[in-house]
RNA sequence: GCGGCUAUAGUUUAAUGGUAAAACCUCUGCCUUCCAAGCAGGUGUCGUCGGUUCGAUUCCGACUAGCCGCUCCA
């Protein structure tokens, strides 16, 4: 009864519902846009919200060893120096004009042809097992080529990081052979930088910061010190991050400001770190399934040791099946104790706790699970959209647009709708629900157009139930409505007392 | 940042070198006893800036934004 859409389409489909119904638009739009940066409209801001509240309902509310953090978003520079990403952040490129080519500077060598002293000219080649080697027989096949007599000195080859400005034109492009098309190297900085208090000099800049991780390393020895927290325990935090991303890309997926959920969960250095690690994996994909993503759409994606930074012991990605592809979603990654000895070293400041046992001082070692919420929320978007062949009692077919959120997440848990609008007893029988259910649940009331219009128009923001108050609630006994089910769009009677029951079960 | 394609109402799309149309959505009123009914009405600076032209939404350029491919994603 589905008809899934085509990927192409799909894409567009849910952007465009997703301005249309007000979940989501572009930044600054009445000024033309700002790219990787979006507006959550009145749906996708309570969408947000809920995934937000059930994260850390289910993260620090109701377990005893992970307590919640929120740090600042600008820190100290030397945070993100000990962390390594200011080193981390500077990819200078050159491009070069002619062949479109890019190149990364620290891997494109080059060498002045030195003949008898005097600077001939200059040849270029990337990064190899025999980098100088090949520079060298550049450099002899272009003293032939101009026909030189003397003596070729051996080359000196240098990196294009090390180029001065006059040598940047001279240099050839290893694409084309020959000079004049390569650019000077150009920083990609992604960390986005600010300057706090008046003064803007190099001691006054500070960055946003690029994840939220690092506050809760450079707050452990405050958690530790004032709350009663014992090994093993976390320290979990929600909050935006900054990214100077090159190309923003996939609607919200991957854009430059994007809020994370990220919680360390810290081990003793002597802990069974494999096996944490898999528990966080499986509470993740648990936690996923929880808000209503369907299984077939997750999977698991272990990096390859060779391609993990030095210090990790091992992550695995929670991957989701968007319409554009099979895209990370969730890392989970085991840090070792790195963060922390950084900052101890960069701060003076021991990062130990005392082991009661050994009578040995320690550095705890961390389970990171990382996830973006804007990814989460683009996820139950993808995996909720539907398109349905509707078929009426006369065998007219139509089609209904519905998204399928879980309660536990849906921006409007219940509608309220009188039957008809110029009927005084239903639309003040259908107010006083509405203003009951309102004390606790995101609810709507709408009396706008025939029922059936306003089913639909519920379909498309998710809402899992509607509740419709009608002649039988007000002039039979038992005061009951009927309540439409979204999804299988079945109708059953319902008493005020059943209602809030099955809310209070389903929507945790 | 590079290359290709694109930009008309909230959305999806037409037409046109002489100031623009339809459907849906939305809002107001009437009507309506359960799945997008009907009737009457409201809502538009053709992405921005410049050029060519008597006149540009239409042709040209730049910018901005989107899609695709590179690059990047520490």
């Amino acid at each position: 009864m589905s008809s899934p859409a085509e990927p192409a389409n799909l894409m567009e489909a849910i952007v465009s519902l997703a301005k249309r119904r007000g979940f989501i638009y572009p930044s600054s739009e009445i000024y033309g846009g700002l790219n990787g940066f979006f507006d959550y409209g009145p749906l996708g801001a309570e969408l947000k919200k809920n995934i937000r509240d059930c994260w850390w309902n289910d993260m620090v509310r109701r377990r005893d060893d992970i307590v919640g953090l929120e740090s600042s978003i600008i820190m100290h520079p030397k945070v993100w120096e000990a962390s390594g990403h200011v080193a981390g952040f500077t990819d200078p490129l050159v491009d070069c004009k002619a062949s479109k080519q890019r190149y990364r500077a620290d891997q494109l060598f080059f060498a002045a042809v030195v003949v008898d002293g005097k600077t001939v000219g200059y040849v270029s080649a990337l990064e190899s097992e025999n980098t100088a080697g090949e520079l060298q027989t550049a450099a002899e096949a272009l003293k032939r080529k101009k026909a030189i007599q003397g003596t070729l000195a051996a080359v000196a080859p240098r990196d294009m990081t090390e180029a001065k400005p006059e040598e940047i034109e001279l240099i050839p492009s290893p694409a084309t052979g020959e000079p004049g098309s390569l650019t000077a190297p150009r920083s990609f900085n992604m960390m986005f930088q600010t300057n706090v208090g008046a003064m803007t000099d190099a001691s006054s800049v500070a960055y946003l910061r690029p994840e939220t991780a690092q506050g809760m390393f450079v707050d452990f020895k405050n958690v530790t010190d004032t709350t009663r927290v014992k090994l093993p325990f976390g320290i979990a935090q929600i909050g935006k991050s900054f990214r100077n991303e090159i190309t923003p890309r996939n609607f919200i997926f991957r854009s430059r400001e994007f809020e994370q959920m990220e919680m360390e969960y810290f081990i003793h250095e002597d802990a069974d770190w494999a096996k944490c690690h898999e528990e966080w994996i499986a509470w993740c994909e648990n936690w996923l399934k929880s808000i209503g993503l369907p299984e077939t759409h997750l999977s698991r994606y272990a990096h390859p040791k060779e391609k993990l930074a030095f210090y990790s012991k091992g992550t695995v990605d929670i991957m989701f099946k968007y319409p554009f592809g099979v895209q990370e979603l969730w890392g989970i990654a085991a840090r070792g104790n790195y963060d922390l000895n950084q900052h101890a070293t960069a701060s003076g400041k021991p990062q130990d706790l005392f082991d009661e046992t050994s009578k040995k001082k320690f550095v705890p070692h961390v389970i990171e699970p990382a996830v973006g919420v804007d990814r989460i929320l683009l996820a139950v978007l993808c995996a909720g959209y539907a398109v349905e062949d509707v078929t009426d009692e006369k065998g007219n077919t139509e089609q209904r647009t519905v998204l399928r959120f879980s309660p536990r997440i849906a921006p409007v848990k219940v509608a309220v709708l009188p039957l008809l609008k110029n009927k005084e007893p239903l639309t003040n029988r259908a107010r006083a629900l509405h203003a009951k259910l309102q004390r606790r649940y995101a609810v709507q009331y709408d009396d706008g157009g025939a029922i059936g219009k306003r089913y639909r128009r519920q379909d498309e923001a998710g809402t899992p139930w509607c509740v419709t108050i009608d002649f039988e609630t007000i002039e039979k006994p038992g005061d009951t409505f009927t309540l439409r089910e979204r999804d299988s769009m079945k109708q059953r009677r319902i008493n005020e007392a059943e209602l809030f029951a099955l809310l209070e079960e389903q929507v945790y």
